[in-house]
RNA sequence: GGGGGGAUAGCGAAGUGGCUAAACGCGGUUGACUGUAAAUCAACUCUCCCUGAGUUCGGCGGUUCGAAUCCGUCUCCCCCCA
């Protein structure tokens, strides 16, 4: 198995920094697990690393789609994997720095995705949340236990998983193994949760100082509110501002409670679906243990 | 000095005699997660020995079988007249 040096966690913890600590110490080079990053016209509000803090590390995966386009999981598990392959053909050792939890699952473990062609939705519009549950009880019942009604993404998903794959998305499911592919070693970052909060609220401040409000103006120009990449913290949040409902004040502040609650969301994400290795980025020694371990494990 | 309005859980705000430990919103906490995932969704949020009990709605005192809700009084805040 090719081994990979998985860097994940809570946004703003320094990630970025310790990928290229790694890569600089360990012959790697870097593939971005982050779902926002990768369009060119969003860098401030995703808290892109920069080409200086890069230090001539390679960076895959960043800047890598425009906003007429859409990324999703199945195509960065395809892209990520391919990225992996080159670099471990070059001798060199592949380093995953992200925080989007489930696309860094499904590169690393056996998730298969079909091709699918885009489907039309449009015929669940006129249905209410309990009927179209009802339609998966019918179709799909272990799944229908499983998701609830309320989430209407969810429930929607799975329909279209039946109607384009002709298979249930529980048949789909027991055909994998939920086994990892790669020799992973896999690092959760974190840090006390008042410090954190406390870096992630200055973050977004200033975010404003670089000029996130130009950016956020020109990303919906070009690709309008309902661009799910619109849909990411530090741009959705300013649709009411350009329209009015909210002060600037109050925009900000959503960006950084939504923020908060983001962070949470990985811990409890990272806690739950994969084993890992949390480190607290805060604690200088936490970061040299985990040199220590990834030197450990290459010689492995 | 006179007149009027108001004080409700961390915050905002309903509630005007029993169905109220108290709607709703915010904030917070916990959790779910296989193609929008920086997305989407759920649960909890007075206290405790928590399928039950205890103490709450500015303070004190009363009316009543029963009060956040009625009466008296005190404290604080806001508005108007002087």
């Amino acid at each position: 198995m090719k081994k990979v040096l998985v860097i994940a966690g809570v946004t703003g913890v320094g990630k970025s920094k310790l990928g290229v600590t790694m890569a600089k110490l360990f012959n790697g080079e870097i593939i971005s697990g982050d779902s926002v990053a990768v369009y060119k016209e969003l860098t401030i509000g995703s808290a892109k690393i920069s080409k200086d803090e890069m230090e001539g590390i390679p960076h895959y995966g960043i800047d890598i789609l425009t906003l007429d386009k859409e990324h999703n999981v199945r195509n960065f598990q395809e892209y990520a994997r391919q990225k992996i392959d080159e670099i471990a053909g070059r001798g060199k050792l592949p380093i995953i720095v992200g925080g989007s939890g489930l696309y860094i699952r499904a590169l690393l473990y056996d998730y298969v995705f079909h091709s699918e062609q885009p489907l039309d939705i449009s015929w669940t519009e006129t249905l209410t949340n309990t009927e179209l549950h009802k339609q998966l009880q019918a179709a799909d019942p272990i799944q229908a236990g499983i998701i609830h009604e309320n989430n209407r993404k969810r429930v929607i998903r799975a329909l279209s998983i039946i109607r384009s794959t002709h298979q249930s998305k529980s048949e789909l499911l027991s055909q994998q193994s939920q086994s990892i592919i790669y020799d992973a070693k896999v690092f959760a970052c974190t840090m006390p949760r008042d410090i954190l909060y406390g870096r992630l609220n200055q973050r977004v401040e200033l975010m404003m100082m670089d000029g996130l409000l130009d950016e956020v103006s020109l990303a919906k120009s070009k690709a309008g509110w309902d661009h799910p990449a619109m849909m990411a913290i530090g741009y959705k949040e300013f649709k009411d501002y350009f329209e009015s409902r909210i002060s600037l004040e109050e925009a900000v502040a959503l960006v950084q409670r939504n923020t908060r609650r983001f962070a949470k969301r990985q811990v409890t994400w990272f806690k739950h679906q994969m084993p890992c290795r949390w480190l607290d980025m805060s604690l200088e020694s936490d970061i040299e243990s985990a040199i220590n371990e990834v030197r450990e494990w290459m010689n492995h």
